[in-house]
DNA sequence: CTCTTTTTGTTGTATTTCCAACAGACTTAT
DNA sequence: ATAAGTCTGTTGGAAATACAACAAAAAGAG
């Protein structure tokens, strides 16, 4: 774990935590280290489960597939960044989404009855960590509105467009990378692949874009 | 306000708060009923807000408008729930949408900075009301992503479907009613209203659904 | 009640998307 | 280096949607 301590120190979740109290909070959470391999699946649709995760190394994506197969990817969680929590801290006893591991990744794992639940020793961070779950799940909430105010769009050029250019903002630069592949975001705008990819190319011949594997440049 | 006490004791953030405390208590957090007719903007999106609202009569939308003028609706605010406080909760300065009453309506607005920062009356309560308001923004993000779930349904009949059975299911009923005219479905679901309605019609003449105005029965 | 305005349903056409199939580029494993 | 597998771009036809225009029904105003 000890290696992980300057991801630790950027997670949102414990924010106003000391470096040195950093290690004991985690035992008393119990939180508990895994390793996943690339597509491995971490919650599957349907599971109950009592805690969340953090991602310390690779990434994630939380998924939704009907049962015609139609997958739409509604987040991607990288680094320092938490899943779950969501659904933990309103009390969903069956997940309606899968989270799937997209590159090989480390995940820590946190009791949600342990956050919850003062305890001897992190009754101090207790009320720290409730306020930080707090503003957690408010972010989470803008940046659901943003993905609706991108697959609510009309046009795939439109949708793409409102991605990218809010992608170029978060990057503060018109060079950015994005953590999909091609299918993986048309999964995530909800728009056919080749069709968004005909787009791409359509955009970039009218020197409104460039790209080159998952990096984009806006012009 | 004292007209709306049957009203607040249901509201969930408030949850936990006897009813002898619950007028102290909005003393305290500055609470301010004000009066909307129909049709009237709450806030304006681009505005700067510090509070958040509950609805205590009609209801509220929230709605995102781009510049060509195409309408999304975001969510329907009803009697006794909240809106803003993602915002709010996030340190959101400008508001990317629209708060809008659909009916004639009454809110209490509640000012953010006394929710977050404790004061000698509320103090006991603080903590209470920061635990609701993590439980009531985890509740948005799960009708976020049901939301998400319905717009990237591929054709505009499994949209419908999508939606109404999950309309269905919250009412424990077939028969049910629904918050929104046609026009606002559409702009809800993000479809084109004439081809919705037409969708509608097919639906009933396959004698899937009945439905009158706003009210529906799945069959 | 009558007139006006709003809401809803219907239709036809132009546009866009979806789907399937395929080829080339790139990766990975052996 | 070869082969198998994956990812990306391209195309054509089928299906669905968007848009505009209009008629009928319902609601609201005077």
């Amino acid at each position: 774990m000890k290696k992980y301590l300057e991801i630790l120190k950027t997670v949102k979740l414990f924010k106003g935590i000391k470096e040195s109290d950093l290690m004991l909070l985690l035992g008393c959470l119990s939180g508990k280290l895994q390793h996943y391999e690339k597509n491995e699946i971490v919650f599957m649709s349907g599971e109950s489960i009592n805690s969340f995760g953090i991602v310390l190394a690779g990434q994630v994506q939380i998924v939704q597939e009907d049962f015609y197969g139609n997958r739409s990817i509604l987040a991607n969680i990288g680094v320092s960044n938490l899943f779950g929590e969501s659904f933990a801290c309103a009390g969903i006893k069956n997940l309606p989404v899968s989270v799937i591991a997209t590159a090989e990744s480390d995940l820590l794992f946190i009791d949600c009855q342990r956050l919850a639940t003062p305890c001897v020793n992190s009754c101090a961070f207790h009320s720290q960590l409730i306020q930080n779950m707090l503003h957690i799940t408010a972010m989470k909430n803008i940046s659901l509105m943003q993905k609706i105010e991108f697959v609510t769009k009309r046009t795939t050029r439109e949708k793409l467009l409102a991605y990218l250019s809010s992608e170029a903002q978060k990057a503060g630069s018109s060079c950015f990378s994005i953590p999909f592949n091609r299918q993986e975001l048309a999964d995530y705008l909800s728009v056919d692949r080749s069709a968004m990819s005909a787009e791409l190319g359509k955009l970039r011949d009218e020197g409104i874009l460039k790209f080159h594997k998952n990096h984009f440049e806006l012009l």
